[in-house]
DNA sequence: TCGCCTCAAAGATATGACGTATTCAAGTAG
DNA sequence: CTACTTGAATACGTCATATCTTTGAGGCGA
């Protein structure tokens, strides 16, 4: 889904590193250095730095070099630069940061949901909801995981709004670091569970308010639960 | 705030030609096409076709060449894409999508806002309500403009939420628009401004469900506003 | 001390050569 | 006639090198 030929080498280091804060704001790298200490050529430099560039995770500046930016300024949107951030320090930050985003914005989703998805999108709301509640009881970890990420995309999706249905990349990054870095009970919550199928049935049914309501309780739990196990 | 160098210039050039539909899906352009076309060379196309491919608005292919992708792979939210698609055909669908996008961010941002501003930003917030108010009456809108975009970024960024803070742009990059391409009253409404005015009150005394309310109550009455005028 | 000037450092751009994956089609076997 | 193989053409990917342009810093003079 994401990588890029031999840039994506330097990204995959460079990326993580600066996110992390490894390589703290102001730091100045050199493109010569960068060159060689990865030993490919200056095309190949340039070509990252422009990603990251586009990020705003760095900036180019003549006869200074490659200074790392502010934190303030980072395209936190950015799927890759979350990624990163999830496996870094600021682990703990970033994942309220986007609790707090889910909270605003997947009732609102599940309200549209509930008015525009189609039939194929319903149907499949209910399916993914039974699979949870299987995959659960099997304590699959893995498939429930993925199910669970599919539910979410889906409702997103199901909002008939571009940018809601671009967040379901992004939560799904949520839902899996939150798996990696075991912030979850290892055994699903089965209450967390029927609040699902519930969802699922109120968007089929077409009752926006209680798709929200229900959503919101979703999300409200999942941002308590983090705060717990973050203290 | 964005441009950079001579990429810029084949940025500026393309991004609004695939952003505005001018060149569909599936489109694909060569390299060496373009080096002519823009009196460049490879160096530069392939920097500026890397951040295009950043964007998700293009892939580049070994023997196909460059090829515009399907919208609903888009950095939907990068602040480029957004004034690139505002500016082209479909603006109405932007505004609507990032109406809703709104509706769900900025009460939430509000009642963090409470809680959590500075009480600098508290100022800030009543000074603003209070410059929005002369600049309607005196009929400025540019001044109007800047303040509303400066109200509503320091509600977003106080709500010390780094994902909000970064939506601070994206909602002054729609009132941009909105006001640039005349979707709004020529007089700002003075209910409007009122509720602003009752945003920072509510902010000022901490009380988060109030500012909550307030901000939920513009942002609904702009996006009516909107589909009021877009039919 | 202040301001201007010069120089050099580092990125920005241009260019030519070569590598490599992919597609398309010709050719061949079944 | 179909299906598979193979080869060549193509367009991007990478490298190496040369030159241009910007800009920071130190020096020089008023």
């Amino acid at each position: 889904m994401e990588i890029q030929g031999l840039p994506g080498r330097l990204l995959a280091e460079l990326g993580p590193a600066i996110a992390s804060g490894e390589l703290p704001e102001g730091t100045v790298l050199r493109a010569e250095e960068l060159e060689e200490r990865f030993g490919v050529s200056r095309t190949v430099v340039r070509e990252a730095v422009r990603i990251l560039e586009g990020m705003h995770l760095v900036a180019s500046r003549r006869r200074v070099g490659i200074t790392v930016q502010p934190k303030s300024g980072w395209d936190v949107f950015d799927p890759m630069v979350i990624r990163w951030r999830l496996a870094g320090a600021d682990r703990p930050a970033q994942l309220r940061s986007l609790g707090s985003l889910r909270l605003a914005v997947e009732p609102a989703a599940a309200a549209l949901a509930a008015r525009h998805a189609t039939d194929d999108e319903r149907r499949r709301l209910s399916a993914l909801a039974v699979e949870l509640t299987m995959t659960a009881r099997a304590a699959d970890l893995a498939a429930f995981l993925r199910h669970d990420i599919d539910f979410h995309a889906t409702v997103l999706r199901a909002s008939r709004n571009e940018m809601f249905a671009h967040l379901g990349e992004t939560v799904g990054a949520v839902l899996t670091g939150r798996t990696e870095y075991h912030l979850m009970p290892h055994q699903p919550e089965p209450y967390a569970i029927r609040l699902h199928r519930e969802v699922a049935e109120a968007v089929c049914a077409g009752e926006a308010e209680r798709a929200e309501q229900t959503m919101r309780t979703i999300v409200e739990g999942a941002l308590a639960e983090l705060n717990e196990q973050l203290g």
